[in-house]
DNA sequence: AATCCCATTTGCGGGAGCGCAAATAAAGCT
DNA sequence: AGCTTTATTTGCGCTCCCGCAAATGGGATT
């Protein structure tokens, strides 16, 4: 990948936002590529955090393992999102692990390497607090979910929220673009794979979704599911 | 208050972490002083952010109302705390209410005052970043807790982490000092006031807290709401 | 001191959702 | 293709916790 990729490339990265097209030319140089493949990790959760990423294309899940080893799904990036950069800056661990859904890349930089560039560029550390600001008010959401709402609400704004970042508009309805076993969606909405596929099941007999084992989860009825989202 | 106190006081705000002592004069002097009492709000949920603050003295409760009216708590703030900064410069509407527990004072800003500050002292974006970041791991963890963690666990983990924050050591134990109504408990973990009364006059029998209407909640056993909260 | 107001307590019943367990069905492997 | 492994479904019982309702008791107000 050329330089001139990279950085067409991070022209549309939040992080970035701002930054003359030589800047970011900059940028994009010194950064290193990093693919990775299905199911592998960028990094793990507690390692020293040495270096930050962006991903260039393919999706990750980020999970967040308690002491106990249960695991919670913190949210799903994909390209232009940033991983990691936060503890570079607060020069803490990793606080979770990052997982890849599917073959993809990422661009990294090292921890000296990124104090240097926000130096040099102003921009970044502001749209970082911006980018930061908006996962604050994410979790902020969820965590009010969780407290207020039943769990077929949870999992019906769960879905609906999968849909509108990443959502393909299919024949039949919206798909979601990746794998996303029962167990994945217990994680995200604080419930059980049981509950999860038992609420699925009805849900595909009465036609507002259809999720098959073997291929993605289509919402056919997004009018419906909004309506159990919402319903207090 | 004068400038000298004011710059004393924002010595120890870690948003303004690495000024120089005449550097936070300067900060000082930008700001606005604005007194509370007890039951008032500094601003808002929707209100247009036009100012930032920093809490001089006096705890804060942050609450956040869903459209259907019901209430998260989503941290108490204390001296120190910067509320309602990210907003500013993320340029939406405030996302909370901040509550006064009892009577204070807090410092503030305007939008334009604050974005001259920052662009004067760049120490305070990576600060603000930092800030931000402990936000973040901070909600994670009561995600966590939440989706993963028994109510009788929440409570008592909410307790430690109050006594952690601003708990008074007294004679017989560590005291919360400030009002905690068994709703405010119930709406920091995700729970009913219900629930909350029956647990804490468990635990008020079992002597290891103490929590009579009056007065403020004492812990009195730490160690033991320690095993609590930890034992899966 | 009497009254009102509100937070808290407590009983009781019910329901949402968990957890175990077994059946079923895909998908991957050799 | 046959076998193993892993995800999903579904039944069943049970527990935790909610929600209603009524009682209790302080604190504040007059």
């Amino acid at each position: 990948m050329d330089i001139g990729s990279r950085t067409e490339l991070l022209r549309s990265v939040g992080l970035f936002r701002g930054l003359e097209r030589e800047d970011l030319a900059a940028v994009a140089e010194a950064a290193r590529e990093q693919p990775f493949s299905r199911d592998e990790t960028l990094f793990s959760q507690g390692d020293d955090a040495t270096h930050g990423f962006v991903v260039g294309w393919g999706r990750i899940r980020l999970d967040k393992v308690t002491p106990e080893g249960q695991n919670v799904v913190l949210r799903h990036m994909g390209p232009g999102d940033m991983i990691g950069i936060v503890a570079v800056l607060r020069r803490i661990p990793f606080p979770a692990t990052p997982v890849a859904l599917e073959d993809g890349l990422a661009l990294s930089w090292s921890a000296g390497r990124f104090a240097e560039l926000m130096n040099r560029f102003p921009p970044i550390a502001l749209n970082a607090i911006d980018v930061v600001g908006g996962r604050v008010e994410e979790l902020q959401r969820r965590l009010q979910e969780v407290a207020t709402q039943r769990v077929e609400q949870r999992i019906a704004a769960t879905l609906l929220r999968l849909a509108n970042q990443s959502g393909r508009k299919v024949e039949d309805g919206i798909e979601i673009p990746f794998a996303l076993s029962r167990q994945d969606l217990a994680e995200m909405t604080a419930t059980t794979l049981h509950t999860v596929s038992r609420t699925l099941s009805a849900w595909d007999s009465e036609g507002i979704v259809e999720s098959r084992r073997s291929s993605h989860l289509v919402i056919r009825r997004p009018h419906r599911l909004a309506e159990i989202a919402e319903h207090a």
